[in-house]
DNA sequence: AGGTTTCATTGATGTGGCTCAATGGGGCTG
DNA sequence: CAGCCCCATTGAGCCACATCAATGAAACCT
């Protein structure tokens, strides 16, 4: 699962950070313009490929990254190896608040990732600095704890045929393509998504089929889903 | 569950936060001497009863909160009233991060609650003024994210045994007695409890019953749980 | 192209925790 | 202090989801 090999690949020379495609939707969107450079100064880049670890829970807390491309997981394991996923990150998003100098989760690639890789050092000074970085930042984590509460409700309440079409709703507000019919692409597997939902890969799979059957859900292939009546979804995301 | 009467009593004048007993823990103590008078001007007190809303989720937040003594409970509820609660506060906890300009969750008074409250734009001047408020409500909101990803795993991935013993730790940790004995009051009832760790009140029951025949557990009354062998505990809430 | 590995699906069976139901006990009220 | 109410406990039976096991299908390597 964690084939961990040199830990990432060499990190690349520093980047033109006006230029990033996702800034806009980072943290460094909450950077003017006559402070670019000294973001790009304390950033690097890093690749990653799919699988590999970004950093494991518990370990010493150094950097902070912000996913400039792919997806990435981040989990929480007990002693026995089992796991919870804690939630799916994708591009703009921002790796790495700790508490205590440790990282809370663990983080893995689940696809081609390449993240922007700045010391927690600079970035504290960052910080400090520029108000509307922690500005966006105090408002990020309040985002990601509404969504943990959320997940909450849905871990501790809702039935898995529940859980799954509140996923796939879920999926379909953070994708960024609009289309009118409602279509999902899912980039994690089924453990993946087990282990978010708390779930069995079992249990998730039985589940896609029943609704589909049920003509609810269509699977054209096993990463992809199309929702055709978005309104029965989202009653039967609740129940009743 | 929710007798919602006048909506809490009428506020009371204002305070002398410099005497305020929960001031350390709270989000206050990042406010300067200097700047007491400033604080003091911007907040009110009330006075809750037990079982009565505090606010409702959805509802249109005006105010933040500090919990100056008692406890509250924070839930999330389905359309068919499933209910999650999502968190227990105490003194010095602090009570309406919003995202969208509504509350996020509902909250009750557990006990007799004493608030200290403030206009959600008066705090928001003071944040913007008092970087040390700031960066002690950024650090809380990090805490709190950081419970809320052990509580996923919690519900997600542990056993109803499990489960509770790691609210016990939990509830331990957080108690500010530290008796030689690990001694544990619980406020909440035993369908709070359920609510809390995604279980049914009947579980709760029968879980505490089994622990106390396994010796791992005393209970001299509903409200008090004693754990006297701390280290068979911890193995136990995590299997092995 | 063939062989291997990995992942998803499906089936058969088991079980932890839920549901439904009855009883017990502690605290409040009059 | 009797009666009531609320809450917790306990029991019996059931069911949603887990577990165990087999098969199918796609991706990967050589």
């Amino acid at each position: 699962m964690t084939d961990r090999q040199s830990y990432g690949n060499a990190p690349h020379a520093h980047h033109r950070c006006d230029q990033c495609d996702v800034r806009h939707k980072a943290m460094c969107a909450a950077v003017e313009e006559k402070d670019n450079d000294r973001l790009a100064a304390i950033v690097s880049h890093r690749d990653i490929s799919p699988g590999q670890v970004i950093f494991e829970e518990g370990e010493p807390a150094e950097y902070a990254y912000n996913i400039s491309r792919g997806e990435v997981r981040l989990y929480k394991l007990l002693p026995d190896g089992r796991r919870q996923i804690t939630g799916f990150l994708g591009e703009g998003d921002f790796l790495g608040l700790v508490t205590d100098d440790t990282y809370a989760y663990g983080a893995e690639a689940m696809t081609p990732v390449e993240l922007c890789i700045m010391r927690l050092s600079n970035l504290e000074r960052l910080i400090a600095d520029i108000p509307p970085v922690r500005d966006k930042l105090l408002d990020m984590s309040r985002d990601e704890l509404a969504a943990a509460q959320e997940q909450m409700l849905l871990l501790g309440r809702k039935t898995a045929r529940e859980k799954l079409l509140s996923f796939l709703l879920n999926r379909l507000d953070h994708s960024d393509v609009k289309t009118s019919e409602a279509k999902i692409i899912l980039p994690m597997s089924r453990t993946d998504i087990a282990d978010y939902l708390g779930l069995t890969i079992e249990t998730v799979s039985r589940t896609f089929t029943a609704l589909r059957e049920e003509r609810l859900i269509e699977l054209p292939d096993t990463h992809t889903v199309m929702l055709p009546d978005l309104e029965a979804v989202r009653d039967a995301s609740e129940a009743l």
